[in-house]
DNA sequence: GCAACTGTTGCTTA
DNA sequence: CTAAGCAACAGTTG
């Protein structure tokens, strides 16, 4: 439970407990967690009281009577808490047990085993925290406006940054770029007004975390506190873990995407972030011709296909497709004779297969949009919901027409019949109730674009 | 059963 | 130098 109101949380439960407690040992479970090492740091530990316990970003610091300190980080899943002395508790993921004089313990759990406890002696310098910036509970707006000014991250990312802001994490950096009215994306020093931005964030900050506090922190997931302390502020959330959910104040869906490998969730509408549109639909329909009017409307234009064909001429792809049959590989890029029968013979096969591609091309167009935070950009995916870019959008608009057999058989091509029965496994007409609105692209092309605008309005965009 | 996801951070690689 | 990717690890969810 670690972000700042989670480790305020913990350091508030486990004062009045151990302060003045004394240690008599330590049991190390998880050799790697410690430093220094267990023996050393047991040795150290022993005979000493606990004066105080103090916190600073997410790391929790106890100030023993000589001057030494016992800092702790609990990183993803850690937990610190006070047992007492007749408390029958165990647990396997139990990495630390520290022994109190009076019988009591004080217990490191750690599932996955990320978390770290350091020993300092007296006087010397407590190196792990060495390089927090300022509480963000505490930040005057002039420091938030240097730091961003020269910036060319992106804000949440820098937000994120404990050498610059100390205590923010993943839920919060969300929460605090929704309360600003921040797109999280944008490069800082790319803030239309960062002077205000600046302040928004010092006051939103402070705001968002002290009330988090008070509700002794976010409980997500099923994680429970094994100190049998649950946080509230889960029901707050405004922005992270709601995607899709509407937004509390203009009820447009929360979307989320990746940055820097970490889910983020916003409101586009709130947040000035530039809409993603998602054009899906069956073959023929009609995709690409809405796309070129939304490009005339300012819209940057990305078809899946054609990029999916590119991603077999990246490295990073083809090795990791090449784990799944390095026969699909020739000489010269992709066997596709090969790959096809594969394709239709194997049914593992072709769910793997799909998998690692649109996995690997869902990253890329995340790739481009956030290259391009600014811009509004429109996504031509006939499988868009299989590939999972859902998300991705704020809108999804279907396209749809009547005969597309006619439109292939117009457009030239060669075998139509079995273009169609090729399409066929793409049964778009499952994920209409789960599309913003519908294109029929029959009619004259000045009517669709008269229907493109009127969805865009329709839309909000 | 497999793949993706998760509240963190720091080290390696391009 | 920066930026991205991965590793540390274990559990849950679709």
């Amino acid at each position: 439970m670690p972000e700042l109101p989670e480790v305020e949380t913990v350091r508030r439960l486990l004062k009045p407990t151990i302060v003045g407690q004394t240690f008599t040992g330590l049991v190390s479970l998880s050799p790697r967690q410690l430093d220094p090492a267990a023996p050393v740091m047991a040795k150290a530990l022993k005979g000493r009281t606990i004066k105080d316990v103090q916190r600073r970003g997410k790391f929790l610091i106890l100030a023993l009577d000589d001057g030494s300190h016992l800092v702790c980080h609990l990183r993803m899943e850690g937990k610190l808490f006070h047992l007492a002395k007749d408390d029958p508790w165990s647990d396997p993921h139990d990495r630390v047990i520290f022994t109190l004089a009076s019988g009591d313990k004080l217990i490191f759990n750690d599932t996955r085993r990320f978390g770290r406890l350091w020993y300092y002696a007296p006087k010397a310098e407590l190196s792990c925290l060495s390089n927090l910036g300022p509480e963000a509970t505490d930040l005057k707006p002039d420091y938030v406006y240097k730091k961003l000014r020269a910036e060319r991250r992106p804000i949440k990312e820098v937000l994120l940054d404990q050498s610059v802001f100390a205590g923010i994490g993943n839920i919060y950096a969300d929460e605090i770029c929704f309360a600003c009215h921040l797109n999280p994306f944008l490069p800082a020093k790319g803030i239309a007004d960062l002077e205000q931005a600046s302040a928004d964030i010092a006051r939103e900050s402070a705001r968002i975390l002290e009330l988090a506090i008070q509700s002794k922190g976010s409980t997500v997931r099923t994680y429970q506190a094994a100190n049998h302390v649950k946080g509230s502020f889960q029901d707050l959330l405004k922005v992270y873990g709601r995607a899709g959910k509407p937004c509390t104040v203009c009820h447009t869906p929360i979307c989320k995407r990746e940055l820097k490998g970490r889910g983020t969730s916003f409101c586009p509408r709130c947040q000035g972030v530039p809409a993603i549109l998602g054009i899906t639909g069956g073959i023929a329909a009609g995709k690409t011709t809405v796309c070129k009017i939304l490009e005339a409307r300012g819209f940057h234009y990305i078809s899946t296909d054609e990029e999916a064909k590119r991603l077999y001429e990246d490295p990073k792809v083809v090795k990791i497709l090449s784990k799944i049959d390095p026969a699909c590989f020739g000489k010269k890029g992709v066997d596709k004779d090969y790959l096809r029968r594969r394709l239709s013979e194997d049914k593992p096969f072709r769910r793997r297969w799909l998998t690692a591609l649109y996995s690997a091309l869902k990253e890329k167009v995340i790739h481009m949009i956030n290259n391009q935070p600014d811009k509004p950009f429109a996504i031509e995916a006939p499988l868009l919901f299989q590939a999972k870019m859902d998300t991705l959008c704020t809108r999804i608009i279907q396209v749809v027409t009547p005969d597309p057999l006619a439109r292939l058989i117009e457009r030239g091509s060669k075998n139509p019949q079995a273009q169609m029965k090729l399409a066929s496994t793409n049964d778009w007409e499952r994920y209409t109730p789960q599309c913003d609105a519908i294109i029929a692209t029959d009619g004259p092309r000045e009517l669709l674009k008269s229907k493109v605008d009127d969805c865009l309005k329709k839309l909000g965009i």
